[in-house]
DNA sequence: AACATAGTCAACCGCGCAAGT
DNA sequence: TACTTGCGCGGTTGACTATGT
């Protein structure tokens, strides 16, 4: 069966917006909201497919729409997520308050892309992108931390379309697992906080609980008895990864934009002092560490007497999270983020 | 000044997914 | 379960502008 056309393109302009154009979906937005973009051109009429509308309300009338040149910083979180998620404009955009999908898109294909293309993009602001030529997303294959992945998954993590998940979908650490920790000093387990449906995401030694995402089957075995130490600080990254509370502008970007090579060093060489809670136990030993190191990297984050407070959700995490793995996690590409 | 070429970016197009019926 | 509908996505196009000859 043939699918039938988004709208009657007889009689439609096209091309450019009209500045009265503009106006007349500008008002009737504010009047009724976004959506219904198939009706919305009749109902406002505006002699425009409803897709012409909605793309021209998303990528320019939209309030918050960051006009002018991506900065440098822009840039570099740019290279950092394509080399993480590839074209998945739509994703990298929303990590990028102001920008449009499409303006990222332009911005890669004319200036980053090029760059590849004639092998004269310098990576020194950070060792950390280490660009793909091969954007392709349906063909690239996917650094694997240290061949963490492809000892324990089987390949590499190939890019799948974008997968939504509902806005309030959030996995919070409950009290019951703060108290857990307090005890052992160790977090073990994740719960969800959500009105969807949840399947166990098993991971090595430990489990959480998160929707089911595009690469989880794939995920899923990763019971070997391996016990060496890289394989328990890739099990608390991806812990680490799963309480992010997935709405808002914060959301991976924030995270995206620490330098875990960075904190883990700060970490390792307990450098940096006076800061944080002092009380000696070993909970709060571990609080202090990890505010002291990631409270002066990433100022955002806040610590009070008792709580360690990411800017995504309040978590606590052990002490010995390794920010190291945390960085080749996020430098593998993870599917379900 | 006129033309050619390259670069930029808004807009279009077709496909696929998910929700609704 | 099959089909329809609405929407979002990424790839592509083409108009416009800047630069070079």
């Amino acid at each position: 069966m043939g699918r039938s056309p988004c709208c009657s393109k007889e009689g439609l302009n096209k091309g450019a917006w009209t500045a009265m154009e503009d106006k007349i979906l500008t008002d009737y937005i504010k009047i009724h909201g976004e959506g219904k973009w198939r009706h919305l051109p009749k109902r406002a009429g505006l002699k425009r497919c409803g897709k012409s509308c909605r793309l021209r309300w998303l990528n320019y009338l939209r309030p918050g729409i960051k006009r002018g040149n991506i900065t440098h910083d822009e840039e570099e979180l740019i290279i950092r997520l394509h080399n993480l998620l590839g074209n998945r404009w739509s994703l990298i955009a929303g990590r990028l308050p102001g920008r449009t999908d499409n303006e990222i898109k332009n911005y890669w294909n004319t200036n980053i892309g090029r760059k590849l293309q004639n092998g004269t993009q310098n990576c020194s602001s950070s060792n950390l992108l280490q660009l793909d030529p091969n954007p392709n997303p349906k063909t690239r294959e996917w650094p694997c931390p240290n061949n963490y992945l492809q000892n324990n998954i089987g390949s590499c993590l190939v890019q799948t379309k974008a997968t939504r998940w509902p806005n309030n979908n959030k996995v919070i650490l409950t009290k019951e697992i703060i108290t857990k920790q307090n005890n052992e000093g160790m977090v073990h387990n994740h719960h969800i906080n959500n009105n969807v449906n949840a399947t166990d995401y098993k991971m090595k030694g430990s489990s959480f609980s998160s929707p089911v995402s595009p690469s989880s089957e794939s995920n899923t075995n990763i019971d070997d008895d391996n016990n060496n130490n890289n394989n328990k600080n890739i099990e608390e990254a991806l812990d680490f990864m799963a309480d992010f509370q997935t709405e808002g502008n914060n959301l991976y970007s924030e995270l995206l934009k620490m330098d875990f090579a960075e904190a883990s060093s700060c970490l390792e060489n307990n450098m940096l002092e006076g800061s944080g809670n002092n009380n000696n136990n070993n909970n709060n030993k571990h609080i202090s560490t990890v505010d002291k190191a990631v409270g002066q990297l990433y100022p955002k984050l806040s610590f009070n007497d008792t709580h360690f407070h990411w800017p995504w959700s309040d978590s606590l995490y052990d002490t010995d999270f390794d920010f190291q793995h945390m960085e080749n996690i996020i430098e593998s590409g993870f599917d379900w983020l």
